[in-house]
RNA sequence: GGUGCCAUAGCUCAGUUGGUAGAGCAAAGGACUGAAAAUCCUUGUGUCCCUAGUUCGAUUCUCGGUGGCACCA
């Protein structure tokens, strides 16, 4: 927000869940305060029955950008679904939208219960993919259905789809702007603080009322989400609200360990403490700025 | 006050017919190309409550103690 403020520029969301309407809550969206003080985007824009995706936000962000580097020099991407900002920062390969008679088929025999969809779908990427299944995690049925939707939409293998430099690498896209990356992190202890008192937080603010007010629609992916699905539960009565909120709070303290491991393993990310004073994290962001831009 | 049951990993518990022990969860680390707030992988030494006894050897059996729970008064 400081940075937005300072240079004048829009902020585009890169959130999985916050380009959401009608979660603000769990989300943790931007406040209506907030996005007067910064015009953003990709803030409660899709409904929560429409699919999106990182393929779809790659192509979102990049045509949105084009739009806006006419007008400003620097643009900030804000924001904590991995995936979504690789799909930026590297692109994703072009792969053809996979038909839904596909995709409910997949689905239908890939979740069976009792290590049976597993099982065939182990079977479907050896038979269809075999490159494939040399790397993949082949305990992981997302993986797994992902690989088999595209090898029956394409007919060809999903790893041939997949463009890959001479030694193995992922082959990045070529981006007409330069990327500076900023990290912020903390002390676990901290972090895991702020996380548990936010929940609570959340809860204060209306939580309970807005999960079930999207109650029957909680199939939809754009509910397979940390602070909904826990209450869905509890609106099951499969436990009490305490420990609906205690299991928010751990799957948020998980969510949030996940980001660090993969944002450590970019060494392109300039760390700073979010512990540290706000105007040296934001001198140190001018300085780095000032220096990318000769 | 009496009787019975229980005491093992951060938590809930299993187990050792006496040879110092293992699950789930938590926690930590890792992976990640259109569900990504998703999905998946790896990692288990702890005075087996304390004291004494029996025994070659006790976390396991016995006595006593401490703490918890239940029932009876």
């Amino acid at each position: 927000m400081g940075v937005a403020e300072r240079y004048g520029c829009p902020i585009l969301n890169c959130d999985s869940r916050q380009v959401y309407r009608d979660i603000p809550i769990g989300t943790a969206a931007p406040t209506p305060e907030e996005l007067t003080r910064a015009q953003h985007w990709f803030v409660g824009t899709r409904a929560l029955e429409e699919d999106y995706n990182a393929g779809q936000y790659e192509r979102d962000a990049l045509a949105l950008m084009e739009q806006l580097f006419a007008t400003h020099d620097v643009l900030v991407m804000t924001g904590g679904s991995m995936l979504y900002a690789d799909a930026v920062c590297n692109g994703l390969d072009d792969l053809p939208a996979v038909p839904a008679e596909i995709r409910n088929d997949v689905r239908a025999k890939g979740l069976k219960a009792n290590g049976e969809g597993l099982k065939w779908l182990q079977e479907e990427v050896q038979r269809l993919d075999p490159v494939y299944w040399e790397q993949v995690d082949q305990n992981n049925p997302a993986r797994l259905m992902h690989c088999v939707e595209l090898c029956l939409t394409t007919g060809v293998a999903y790893s041939s789809l997949l463009r890959l430099k001479a030694n193995g690498e992922r082959l990045k896209k070529e981006r007409p702007f330069r990327i500076l990356k900023i990290g912020l992190d903390r002390p676990r202890e901290e972090l895991y603080d702020r996380i548990n008192r936010r929940v609570l937080q959340m809860i204060d603010d209306g939580l309970v009322d807005e999960a079930r007010r999207v109650y029957a629609k909680r199939h939809l992916n754009s509910l397979q989400t940390v602070g909904y699905k826990e209450l869905f539960a509890y609106f099951d009565g499969e436990y009490d609200l305490n420990r609906a909120i205690e299991l928010i709070q751990q799957n948020t303290r998980h969510y949030a360990k996940r980001q660090l491991t993969w944002f450590r393993r970019d060494k392109e990310i300039h760390w700073l403490n979010a512990k540290d004073d706000y105007e040296k994290n934001n001198s140190i962001i001018d300085t780095l700025l000032r220096s990318d831009r000769l």
